[in-house]
DNA sequence: TGAATTATCACGGTTTTCAGTGAAAACAAA
DNA sequence: TTTGTTTTCACTGAAAACCGTGATAATTCA
């Protein structure tokens, strides 16, 4: 018989990856080398073990430390004959794009069955990429509405200031604080209201705010 | 022997609910009889098998239909003697009260090892609760930090105003819309300011934001 | 180096918000 | 039935925001 392959599993749930490996485990073909729960501990493992053959790093993205996307880019620019595979709770369009032109091999959503993860697993083995028919549809979707999103770009000074209007500071105090004329905060105001397609401060700050500029 | 204890795990995404089994189908104590992806479909199967004796629900928190919380109570209304694990991403200081005052009988993350979930599972089959220890400790925090909050009550025509407010209509507009004068909407703006305790519209965009009334 | 973007400032006029103060009617709860 | 809350409306003066329409210097980048 062939030797197994050999499986890096990462996640920070450490339940969920009690659970994966104990589903693959029950797979012969497999032979799981390491569990960790940070992309860095992947990372250090291949490192130092340089020697070993290494065909799999099953990855989450939200991890601390290093996360999936960090993670898979790492791997495929040092480690470029270790395939990646991300299962991730989130079906995020632009996560996904990501991962796809860092040049994962595969992506599946844990809402996934146990089949298609098998499914996958093999595929990617077999030296084919898998992305599931759910996220080749958001990606697809994506890339639609992408166009329709023209990406507006803000200044350091404009984000600076959209930050402190969000922050229920008044232009004059704005001005103050960043030892600026208070036209000069005053221009900023109306050219945020004009690129942001807003209509006054609380559209501004809920620009602010739904864009996570704060805290 | 004894016979095993009665088990059923709910979760949305079938790769943590084919972990959980495939880690406690190594357990000889324990029998799962059901795996569910909604709460519902738990409280059908309870309904219907009423001569079975289930010893434990296993279930997470977010799941589509019927969350984690709802299960949780309609089980403890209907089947009490049903014992209740919920095991939940999610370290939310509110909903772990609401689930402790709901009678749960345990509460794991799912970053608990699985020496932690077979210990609470043993825990709870004895007859005892178990919160780990990580929990107990935001329950804790949340009761001191609770009475800084004193908790802001909105009325439902002020909700209404400070949603309007939030999407970027001006007093007028407001006014017009709700068939009220403008004066009136003029108080609902003050009051709102004060009882808030913001300064100006930012503010109360940014209260309407992150409480998510808008959408 | 030349073009584009960014950062800075200015002014007059209009609208809106903010702060203070007050009050009447409707309604629910105790 | 009294008390409290909610909903509704009104006026004033000051402050701030908004609109239009500029301009100049600094920086960045192609």
């Amino acid at each position: 018989m062939n030797t197994p392959f050999s499986i890096i599993i990462a996640d920070d749930h450490s339940m969920f990856l009690d659970g994966l490996t104990s589903i693959l485990s029950e797979e012969k073909s497999i032979k799981i080398v390491l569990t960790a729960k940070t992309g860095t501990q992947v990372l250090k493992y291949l490192r130092i073990n340089t020697e070993e053959k290494i065909d799999l790093v099953i990855t989450d993205i939200n991890m601390p430390e290093m996360d999936g996307i960090e993670l898979n880019t790492a791997i495929k620019d040092e480690f470029p004959k270790v395939k990646t595979l991300v299962v991730s709770m989130l079906e995020d369009a632009k996560k996904i794009k990501i991962l796809t032109e860092a040049n994962t091999n595969g992506y599946i959503s844990k809402n996934a069955e146990k089949t298609e993860l098998l499914k996958a697993i093999k595929s990617i083995l077999n030296g084919e990429n898998y992305f599931s028919p759910r996220i080749k549809q958001i990606l697809m979707e994506a890339m639609f509405s992408a166009k329709s999103e023209p990406e507006i770009s803000l200044s350091k000074r404009e984000t600076e200031v959209l930050k402190l209007i969000a922050q229920e500071f008044t232009t004059q105090e704005i001005a103050d604080k960043l030892f600026l004329s208070k036209h000069t905060i005053e221009s900023y105001r109306k050219n945020l209201i004009s690129k942001l397609g807003v209509r006054n401060l609380a559209g501004l700050t809920r620009y602010a705010v739904e864009k996570g500029m704060l805290e």
